[in-house]
DNA sequence: CGGCAGTTTGACCAACATCAAGTTGGGTGG
DNA sequence: CCACCCAACTTGATGTTGGTCAAACTGCCG
């Protein structure tokens, strides 16, 4: 009932529209959600990493593109058998609920970094998250899985300003770059005050 | 078990941090959800309105303030019987997980406003969604049931763009403006246009 | 050694924010 | 009943942030 599926780093897995067969959860790798406009403009909606969940159990067609921003395996089930264990075993209705009411305030605390974050703000606050949710390197670096251009569609930026902002905060002392896909943290407390303020969501165990 | 609350227009019903017990259903009226950070800039990051659901099964604090936006009046359950009634009534579990990923995709077609719409496409996406979602008098008249400021929360705009662009829409003969809280949508199709592009949510039951 | 995707940086520009007056309209008290 | 008040709104002048356009740089792959 369950099996896995890789996928390389650019791959498209799903397009809005397709048909929505089965869901899965993120193993290893980075998955993103997005939705274009006509005119081409693009934000993504959602970074899953891994043990994150995708799919909309009841849900025929996808709402949102997937793409895997990095080398990707999904352990997956087909929907409707998964749909029926739902029904059998109550409690895994109850762990997919609240797992997505807390994906809800994610969302939430997004819809505040890009109504009224300063461009600094939004991509300290991407680092702090990644910060905390990447597995650093032993030596405190830290993989940055996105392209400048991947960056900006979840900001609601340009590539051009993402880089500037990455250039200013390794200036100020905040971050250094390895290459420009590695990033270390030099100072937490600076880069924790760049944020312009906490996430809604770290709240929420307390 | 089920009890009625009213709020008048304007009154806080529940603040972020706040013991949460009671969850709730909208009866009539419209209530906000939103976030201010530590200078004062506030994000509004959910509307409620009649039959939309409040409460989150399984949190103990609020993550975000709760506000009347109009003459508001909630059917409230204590939320601990109701999570009681959740696990003794699985289908009560999955309505409401229906429900939450239905709020979820609402909330990515936000993202995308916030993220990528300019000022006049966020207005008319949100005029565009109040005259689906709200009942219009039988003159076609639909109620603002929000004041310009709290528009803007909700837009990640200034009060002032807002006012501006509903300045433009007026005299590009798309919409009128009986007072400013009541609207009347002249040129659906200009307005739809002026969206700059559907919601995703719209596409979820085809 | 190209070639090319990804990135950086600069110069300029446009959209929206900010600051500053006015205007409207409903409500209150004289 | 009118005068006043005040919050909500409108409109204008100016400033700032980030977008756009353009050019060069890096590093990886064939």
């Amino acid at each position: 009932m369950k099996f896995y599926r890789s996928y390389p780093a650019g791959k498209q897995v799903a397009w809005r529209g397709d048909e929505l067969s089965i869901v899965a959860s993120v193993v290893r790798g980075v998955a993103s959600l997005s939705t274009q406009m006509e005119d081409g403009r693009k934000q993504m909606v959602g970074l899953l990493l891994p043990s994150d969940f995708y799919g909309r159990p009841g849900r025929q067609r996808a709402l949102f593109d997937r793409t895997a921003a990095t080398d990707l395996l999904l352990c997956c089930f087909h929907r409707k058998p998964f749909e029926a264990m739902m029904i059998a075993t109550p409690h895994v209705g109850q762990r997919l609920l609240s797992m997505t009411l807390d994906e809800l305030d994610s969302a939430r605390d997004w819809m505040v970094l890009l109504g009224r974050k300063q461009a600094r703000e939004r991509i300290a606050s991407l680092l702090s998250l990644l910060a905390r949710r990447a597995a650093p390197h032993p030596d405190g670096l830290i993989d940055l899985p996105l392209t400048r251009e991947a960056i900006a569609d979840y900001l609601g930026l340009t590539f051009e300003t993402v880089s500037r902002h990455f250039s200013h905060l390794r200036r100020d002392g905040i971050i250094a770059l390895q290459t420009s896909r590695q990033f270390r943290v030099l100072d937490a407390a600076a880069l924790e005050e760049a944020t312009g303020g906490a996430f809604a969501e770290e709240m929420a165990s307390q």
